[in-house]
DNA sequence: TTAATAAATGAGTGAACGCTCACATTAGGA
DNA sequence: TCCTAATGTGAGCGTTCACTCATTTATTAA
């Protein structure tokens, strides 16, 4: 009998990469008991369903890192400052474990049904920062939602790629490139 | 007995924007044969396997559209031009299909697992151009992935948080300001 | 009208999956 | 040492799924 916590711990760790790796609905309890070396009874002693542990991990993850950028962002006064140190933010928690990165965007964008647009997201939060920009006027006005779409579309695409290994540096030292570009992308304003 | 040509069609039509609403793996058979009004059995007369069915829209749809950007960038001399004409057509297409796109996207991304690197992409057709236009000095020199990777971002991000409803314009209305963000992205350079 | 062929059908099959439960093992306090 | 609670186990259950096949229905040619 090992320590109750520590089983848990390893459960959500190795789901957590065959989550990644497979997607989720590919994974089965039989694939993670294994990979874990536990037997299948055990994770739902952990666990209350497949669902629940998917949930489980996309909520503390993900709900934890955009409450952080939330706070993080709060601490600046300018929109450069905010975006400059919310990207930071993302750049350093991907380098620090891009498996879990890829999970919470296969999470969000296709595979878990409970995740409610109502929540707290990161890309609400980036929403918000760009409206007190325009607000300050040190952006031009212009549709906010397309704005983070642009601001968002930029950063998750490269992280995308960065995931998927056809881009070869750290994203930690791709920051200030991905920063600028997503300054110009809003300070760019109208049609050139 | 119907047109066995037209049944075909039908499954194919049927299964598409199922997939799309609920996921290729969330879709059963009987879920496309009971919304096509056609027996299970009648779906295997046409179609090898679901994975099958569901390689041969992907296949299909997305490969010609590829190969379509790509015969549609050698009537352009320059970058901007290239871009320009991509992106717009781009446009259209999403416009003209959401859903076809929604599921191209969703296919590559999550749950086809056929997908290999080495078929001609969108994505590839705009590496070689946009290598291209830095050997033509367009554009400042950078890795031609990260520059791809960020001129994409601009473009899906958006076209996603479209097909989410979040936001209202047509794509195509935005065709202009989504070439005028690619083109400010890439002609940034370096860190500003 | 009839024979031959093509298309459609849906009950049935085996495999895989999420999950349960009766039982085994271990840890720690009395 | 014994008892109790916590933890771990894996065979097995019920269900769902992709897929098959013997049979029926429609179409075409003679």
């Amino acid at each position: 009998m090992r320590d109750g916590s520590r089983t848990k711990e390893l459960i959500a760790h190795t789901a957590l990469h065959l989550f990644v790796e497979k997607g989720i609905t590919e994974t089965t309890i039989r694939d993670i008991a294994g990979a874990a070396g536990i037997a299948e009874g055990t994770l739902y002693r952990h666990y209350e369903s497949k669902d629940q542990l998917a949930w489980e991990l996309f909520s503390t993850n993900y709900l934890d890192f955009a409450r952080e950028l939330d706070r993080l962002q709060e601490e600046y006064e300018t929109l450069k400052d905010k975006l400059t140190a919310m990207i930071r933010q993302f750049c350093a928690f991907f380098d620090r474990d891009p498996v879990l990165f890829s999970y919470l965007l296969l999470a969000q964008h296709a595979q878990l049904k409970k995740v409610t647009p109502e929540m707290e997201t990161a890309v609400t939060v980036l929403q918000k920062v760009i409206a007190q920009g325009m607000a300050r006027r040190e952006v031009p006005e212009m549709e906010v939602e397309l704005a983070a779409a642009m601001v968002l579309g930029v950063v998750l695409e490269v992280a995308i790629f960065k995931a998927y290994s056809r881009i070869t540096q750290e994203l930690s030292q791709l920051s200030e490139t991905l920063t600028a570009a997503c300054w110009r992308v809003l300070t760019g304003g109208g049609i050139s």
